[in-house]
DNA sequence: ATCGGGCGGTTTTTT
DNA sequence: ACCGCCCGAT
């Protein structure tokens, strides 16, 4: 299979020119005159460029220009004769910020001649190490690359194979287990004893069998590409010692993503000469459920002492309310590390918010507003613009009467001269002023989860509003393409078992699971790969009738597709420990710039001949045309690279969406997906307490789970460069049953002095801001905070628009049968309490423990919960629904 | 061997 | 409400 060196080859083609140069441009640089490169940088970023040596930790907020000084950086590194350019260590976190990076750095001023060879993801950077090392961490260096699904079907094997209950015990529970593990850096052997009892007692023995199963298939999963690079860089220390001489100078992108294993990857490399520049922002650490520790960020100084910090906080992004209302939101948190941005330029729109009445009114609201904004005006200013004519001076009217809230036909809510009775305009503001009117490709909808998407869509749909979705489901893990690529697979490595047990029987070749044994038994007995298993069971006769048949021309074909394969690339041949970087430039000056494309014909003959294509051709489905679609664009993304071997190992570190379209169009998708992106206006709806901030992170991981939640909020406040508008629904469809919503606690959270509140009275009753001190715990109960947001859906204002809803059924939002306990408030339950919990339902009591209870729920079970997140519940009888 | 109805699970996402 | 998976019926 494909080695460390094949990737190169293909970033190697976008910087060919500037590679033949390099051999003669040995300084690296060209177009720097002197350091002109440092002269538009601010000072903190200019210092951040050029405090070259030693540790530094660049806290760089969002949007203060961090790509730009990093830029500087490298280049101030090569001009300096610090570096060249193959001896910078550069690691991202995902593909997209490497090849971001990449680009930037093509387009800089001064170029860069020769290739940051080493700039990568941890796991590329890793698969690349690995390769060359391969046999001391017990694998062959064409090991293959598990992704997340195979690691699960092997996984249930591994299970299976244990005699135990795959129902009660998941695959995809031990996947968890195993993955936590990895991401600490922790073999079988280093678990803790304290986890012991993970898995039904039985995790570290799973974990151990499913190792021993990988390294007997020569593969690696993600987690293992970084485990390995660390264990042998621990095992063998010369061979560290030739890393950390190799990579003068680390830079690490995204610090406080970074985990354990991440962690001690970067330490050892680092340890000898300690240049190492890690650029982060711990307010925007969102993947701590993934194993990122935020830890690692805030103990910088400690595990580098005399390290500099140098924090970036001057925005160039967004406007002054915006920022403000970010950094209130932020302040919230403990432990922070401390940044206050700021901006030079002016205050701009204050943050919008704005209430509806349920999650399809939401959607509605904001893609008739992002029709407004278009027009460079607001839903919400222009009813009032248009105040000639018929319905709004009905509207007037009836407000002169008292009426405060009406609705038209379209179930609009019209706000009144709500602003003057809040005060929170400034006085005079007749209007809504709007800034200039926006494309939808300025437009994001930024939500916490994905389920929050499909109201958007349904009625982006309906009114015919251009929408895309962004991060839906990854190309290379549709069904289709991963057969196909299994198919690949198995033509470049015939012993590859996983793909052979997925395509076996896919299209239909009556191999059922009676056939499927035999062909393990068979492979089993010979101890040999499954393809040589199968063709041993036709052969002698283990295996009849018409399946017997199909399984030989299977076996045969798979056999002329691998003989094409090793004939057109001789290459294979060559040891990959021979590899350093001059060979590898050797390679890719030899690499002809116009492919033949062999491989893409036999990609194609694999795909007809193997019945696949015709498998789709037949399908009646409504998907099956799409797939047949997808199948065409996966071969041409063949032609982009020499063989199928560097297509395969591509993939496997890789998952974009390929298509990607141009015309104007709004942008949905979630939060985690928005980092490190900005909008001119920004949509975040579901501001709803159980929704934002998720109730299941609160309820795993308690005070640290909201933390998070509320470093997404500042994440989702800071996209925004003019425009951000925060909404809730007042109710809500959660997993098919109707719930009413309580405004977040974020929103109390917003500073009042930069929020303007679009909703009406009585949506929102108690006025803005009344339940402030809720969640930081200083102020006085949240009990009654909390209690008087609740009264809101059964305030006046609130019960007139639900008549007026008329065209859907008027639901009563169910009152508040108990009081929201604070957080705090442990001592608010007794063992034996009846309570309620938002996911789990009612149960008793059984436990209390520190901050924590353990419930015992009538229908989930018992369950250890965060207290903060259960209420008090009347009495058994007073069961909902 | 293959199709369909019932059942449980259900965030966020990368590599 | 929806999707994927498993088991029972064809």
């Amino acid at each position: 299979m494909s080695r460390f060196d094949e990737d190169d080859a293909f970033e190697g083609a976008a910087t060919a020119v500037s590679q033949s140069l390099s051999q003669r441009a040995m300084a690296g640089v060209a177009g720097a005159r002197g350091t002109a490169y440092l002269d538009d940088l601010n000072p903190a970023q200019r210092e951040a460029a050029e405090a070259l040596d030693g540790p530094l930790l660049m806290l760089a907020g969002a949007g203060t220009g961090k790509t730009k000084t990093l830029m500087a950086r490298i280049a101030n590194l090569v001009v300096s004769g610090r570096a060249r350019p193959n001896e910078i260590l550069a690691v991202t976190f995902t593909n997209k910020a490497a090849r971001e990076m990449r680009e930037r750095l093509a387009r800089q001023p001064f170029q860069v001649l020769e290739p940051l060879r080493w700039m990568g993801t941890f796991h590329s950077i890793s698969v690349k190490i690995l390769r060359r090392h391969a046999e001391l961490a017990g694998l062959k260096s064409n090991f293959t690359i598990l992704d997340t699904d195979d690691q699960i079907r092997l996984m249930k094997q591994v299970i299976n194979a244990a005699n135990i209950d795959e129902k009660r015990w998941p695959a995809r529970q031990l996947a968890g287990i195993i993955d936590g593990w990895k991401n600490r850096a922790l073999t079988p052997s280093n678990v803790p004893s304290s986890e012991a009892a993970a898995f039904n007692n039985r995790g570290t023995e799973l974990y151990a069998a499913y190792q021993d199963r990988l390294r007997s298939l020569n593969a690696a999963d993600f987690g293992d590409l970084l485990l390995y690079v660390v264990e042998i860089f621990k095992a063998y220390p010369d061979l560290l010692t030739e890393y950390q001489q190799k990579f003068r100078y680390i830079l690490v992108d995204e610090y406080q993503d970074t985990n354990v294993a991440q962690y001690l990857w970067l330490r050892l490399l680092a340890q000898g000469h300690r240049n190492i520049c890690c650029v982060g922002d711990d307010d925007q650490s969102i993947y701590g459920w993934r194993g990122a520790e935020v830890g690692n960020i805030l103990r910088f100084e400690k595990d580098f002492p005399g390290a500099r910090v140098i924090r970036l906080e001057q925005n160039y992004r967004s406007t002054g309310h915006i920022l403000a209302a970010a950094s209130g939101i932020i302040a919230k948190n403990a432990g922070r590390l401390g940044k206050t941005l700021w901006t030079a330029g002016g205050l701009g729109e204050k943050v919008r918010l704005i209430g509806r009445w349920d999650g399809e009114e939401e959607a509605r609201w904001i893609g008739e507003e992002a029709e407004a904004l278009q027009r460079g005006s607001s839903v919400i200013a222009n009813r009032r613009s248009n105040a000639r004519s018929k319905t709004s001076i009905q509207e007037s009217e009836r407000l002169a009467k008292g009426g405060r809230v009406s609705q038209n036909a379209a179930g609009d809510i019209h706000v009144s001269n709500l602003m003057r009775e809040q005060s929170l305009t400034p006085a005079g503001a007749g209007n809504i002023p709007i800034p200039r009117g926006f494309g939808l490709d300025e437009m994001a909808i930024l939500v916490r989860g994905s389920s929050q998407m499909r109201a958007f869509e349904d009625r982006f749909l309906t009114i015919g509003l251009p929408y895309r979705v962004v991060g839906g489901p990854r190309f290379y893990e549709r069904a289709e393409i991963r057969d196909a690529m299994a198919y690949f697979r198995l033509a470049v490595s015939p012993t590859d078992d996983l793909a052979f047990e997925r395509i076996v029987n896919t299209p239909k070749r009556g191999l059922g699971d009676k056939a499927q044994q035999v062909i393990q038994m068979t492979a089993r007995a010979d101890e040999t790969s499954l393809l040589e298993g199968a063709r041993y069971a036709v052969a002698s006769g283990k295996l009849g009738g018409k399946g017997a048949a199909e399984l030989r021309r299977f076996v045969e074909n798979v056999d002329r597709w691998h003989k094409a394969i090793a004939a057109a690339s001789p290459a294979t041949a060559r040891n990959p420990a021979d590899d350093d970087d001059e060979l590898i430039e050797l390679d890719e000056a030899s690499v002809p710039s116009a492919h033949d494309h062999a491989h893409v014909r036999l990609a194609e003959e694999i795909l007809e001949e193997s019945g696949y294509i015709a498998m789709w051709q037949n399908d009646k489905t409504p998907e099956a045309a799409g797939r047949l679609e997808n199948l065409k664009e996966l071969v041409k993304a063949l032609e982009q690279f020499e063989n199928l071997q560097g297509f395969l190992e591509h993939v496997a570190l890789i998952s974009e969406n390929s298509s990607e379209e141009e015309s104007e169009k709004i942008t949905i998708m979630t939060l985690h997906a928005a980092k490190g992106l900005e909008f001119p206006v920004v949509f975040l709806p579901g501001w709803e307490d159980g929704l934002f901030p998720s109730q299941r992170s609160m309820d795993e991981s308690g005070q640290k789970g909201l933390e998070e939640e509320r470093r997404l909020a500042y994440v989702g406040i800071t996209r925004a460069e003019e425009l951000c508008t925060i909404s809730f629904a007042g109710n809500r469809q959660v997993y098919g049953r109707w719930q009413s919503q309580m405004p977040s606690r974020f929103i109390d959270e917003l500073p009042e002095a930069d929020v303007e509140v679009l909703t009406p009275p009585g949506l929102y009753g108690g006025g803005y801001g009344a339940a402030a001190g809720f969640g930081g715990n200083a102020g006085g109960s949240s009990v009654e905070a909390r209690a008087t947001k609740a009264d809101v859906y059964n305030s006046p204002g609130w019960r007139r628009l639900q008549d007026r809803a008329g065209n859907r059924p008027v639901s009563q939002p169910r009152e508040s049968r108990h009081t929201v306990i604070d957080l705090d408030a442990v001592s608010a339950f007794d063992v034996g309490d009846r309570v309620f919990h938002q996911k789990f339902g009612y149960g008793h009591v059984q436990e209390i423990e520190g901050d924590k209870l353990a419930v015992a729920f009538d229908k989930a079970g018992t369950k250890k919960i965060v207290a903060g997140f259960v209420v008090a519940a009347a009495d058994a009888d007073d069961v909902p629904f």
